[in-house]
DNA sequence: CTTGACCTTGACATCATGGGAAGGTCGAAC
DNA sequence: GTTCGACCTTCCCATGATGTCAAGGTCAAG
């Protein structure tokens, strides 16, 4: 029997498995100790944190989930339903549906400061003259 | 001469100040240690912070700015321009149109992640079913 | 004189991330 | 066999805007 079938797993030291997964070292840790990843296998003389293709497959999922804006909460429930076999999908789409209503709302609040600062800047002269309407709308009594 | 002339200005203290200017008592103290806000003068005995008008006018104008999301740094520099009178109205068209810049490029940051969202549920049945389009994204390898 | 409302400062929490210090480990080059 | 650079460890501090809480001082009304 050929060596393929006991080769070793993959073992990477947080700054590859990081930069594999498209995160900083820092943050790895960082997730580690707030409990979104579980406590990594260490080497024994040195101490240092060693990860499998579990553990960068995970640490890819968190990282798609903050680009995506979820908070470490969010992401700390769609991680349990991810390895939780008996999950239902209406549970995740709950989340999603949730955050992405959170995200209107932010989006909306931004425009409307958005829509008012393009009226005011429609009205401002921009020019060497003091008078502005930004400044007088800003400091209306 | 009736005494109409010679009424002291109004005299408030933080809370009231604050309350006038739609701020926190805990707000107008930062502002004041960050140094957007001038020191207040304080009574003698007690050490309370004493505002005029002039200073609830201030606050109201940092209120509304930070209404439109102006950053503190921002702020500051429009204070300055507003109490300028050799200012240029290009100055203040220039910080807003910056800022309006900033904010329509953090709206399509989040339009976008809504829209991957949106595209996911979509897929996503919602049921009692594990199987689930936006972990599968997610975890994609 | 007590009570309650207000004020003072200061420390700590949020949220996700980064920076840096001080020190240990490893591999490779000399 | 030492030295050097790159990496790792933990721990502390900073961001931005706001809030909470605590311990204590002040004041006016009852």
């Amino acid at each position: 029997m050929p060596s393929t079938s006991a080769l070793p797993p993959q073992r990477l030291k947080i700054g590859q498995a990081a930069a594999a997964a498209g995160l900083s070292a820092k943050m790895v840790r960082h997730y580690e100790a707030i409990g979104l990843l579980p406590r990594a296998t260490r080497t024994t003389y040195s101490n240092y944190r060693l990860y499998g293709p579990n553990d960068v497959h995970t640490m890819r999922f968190v990282r798609r989930a903050r680009s995506l804006g979820f908070s470490m909460a969010e992401i700390k429930e769609l991680l349990g339903l991810w390895r939780n076999r008996a999950r239902s999908s209406a549970a995740v789409k709950r989340i999603a549906g949730k955050h992405a209503e959170d995200l209107r709302q932010r989006i909306a609040e931004l425009e409307g400061m958005v829509e008012t600062l393009e009226h005011l800047m429609r009205h401002c002269h921009g020019d060497h003259r003091p008078e502005c309407p930004i400044l007088d709308e800003l400091g209306r009594a």
